[in-house]
DNA sequence: TATGGGGTTTCATTATTTGAAACCAGGTTT
DNA sequence: AAACCTGGTTTCAAATAATGAAACCCCATA
């Protein structure tokens, strides 16, 4: 899951808080040197230094360490500046009013869809607990659409590093099929997922793009087959369009207000 | 604000996060420059290092950086395991309901109080905004309730932290009256905020407290001057303490970790 | 064609990081 | 009680990565 970081001191650091961010519990120093290729006394080293600088606490009573909460101030800054969830929230509050499905709001981290919002049917919204959660790119609608339209050299370093689990029966299993995939969702502008990471579960969606195509983000809407079918999705593609080419309009503006360089 | 920290390159790296993420927007690497200590090709090869593992994004259109999505992530696995916002959702939903007003969990962050939920009174759901936002301990009913338990060594290392910015006339301003205040809020359990952070805003605030008694984070119920008053909040009071109770003893089954270790 | 402000790279010097191994503490087994 | 674990901490010389002054590059402007 993790392409370890190439040689720096603090790729490694940056390693070992994702290591124990993959436990999620709180975790004791021998569970962690197994689990990581450092020698001990560097592995050691390492967790102290995190641990002074507050990105890791350790709990005397349980012997153990869980990350700590300055990544959460950390991320609240980066969710407020590198996400588009603040611009978007209004247009998924409306666009979950009217289409009455689950909307997902998501970007990508390193190879995978990083889900930044989401407004859910019946529950309430969730903090963190959607924000932040992490699912594969190479089987989502929000992650295939993001995937087709990075430039080819981003996207051949993401390829290999998609582990094409077969999920389901209709799970892409591999390079060839998804690249055709792909092109499709390009010249459609729109992508669907068919059952193809859990079972019954269909969505479509469309990227954002900023004014120079950059991929900013992906926007989908996820139902059932118990409710619905594919082809009554595609009717909301332009409803989901709207609202994904009023963020990337709201983005362009809002996110750089200081050069506006005509 | 910035206690920078010793000399490790993990040290430095975290500290240019810290410095990104006090812009609040992107930045460019020059301004990064001037607010930093570091030599040009020192900051420049770190923010090259936090670029690569995902830490920061480069906007290659507006040539700047901001804090990078992985933080997103992370901050998740952080939240459900270092915070007590999980275990304390439900208390919270519930002690907003009874009361009408709005409540504010909090755990400490190095000196500075860091919000980990809240509800708020009529708003829906701000909540992604309130998250991972921080505020001063010395004069807030959650900041000041935290420090009357810490031990003396936690807080002496804490105080010298505190800013003492008079924010309002009631503000305390000094070591020596916030000591004074400190010891009556341990003799009673709870502590108030007398629009010391923002005039006609009051709380008043009660301690999250392990078994053994270490700080885990406080609990507050905050309104104006002009719906209700001090004696009034302080009705509250013991349900308040019958929340933070049950949430400190639902921590301890699940045997998270203190927050607050050293 | 000059001038200058970002931004990037070089390179010898410096000092941090490394990791094998020793060490320590405390509980278990013999 | 001695020997022996297991989990954690520290040591120290060697290896490596970080440093930062300065040179360099690019491109916009004068």
């Amino acid at each position: 899951m993790n392409v370890d970081a190439s040689g720096g001191t603090v790729g490694k650091a940056l390693d070992v808080l994702d290591r124990v961010a993959e436990f999620n519990r709180p975790v004791r120093f021998a569970e962690l040197l197994v689990a990581s290729p450092y020698p001990k006394g560097t592995l050691y080293r390492l967790m102290q230094t995190l641990t002074r600088e507050g990105m890791l606490v350790f709990d005397p009573d349980r012997q153990s360490y869980s990350l700590g909460v300055r990544l959460v101030r950390l991320a609240h800054a980066a969710w407020r500046t590198s996400s588009l969830a603040p611009i978007a929230r209004p247009h998924l509050d409306a666009l979950a009013a009217e289409t009455g499905e689950t909307v997902h709001l998501a970007q990508l981290d390193q190879a995978q869809v990083l889900y930044v919002d989401k407004r859910n049917t019946a529950e309430s919204v969730e903090m963190y607990s959607s924000a932040g959660k992490v699912g594969p790119a190479y089987c989502t609608g929000v992650g295939k659409a993001m995937l087709a339209h990075l430039p080819e050299e981003t996207l051949s370093q993401i390829m290999p590093l998609q582990l094409f689990h077969k999920f389901t029966e209709h799970t892409l299993t591999d390079e060839v099929s998804l690249r055709a995939q792909l092109a499709e969702i390009r010249a459609h502008g729109y992508g669907f997922d068919r059952e193809e990471h859990e079972p019954t579960i269909i969505c479509v969606a469309c990227p954002i793009l900023s004014e120079r195509g950059r991929v900013l983000g992906a926007l989908s809407v996820t139902s059932t087959t118990a409710r619905t079918n594919l082809a009554a999705l595609e009717q909301l593609v332009p409803r989901i369009q709207q609202t994904t080419t009023a963020i990337a309009a709201e983005v362009q503006d809002w996110r750089f207000p200081d050069t506006v360089a005509q």
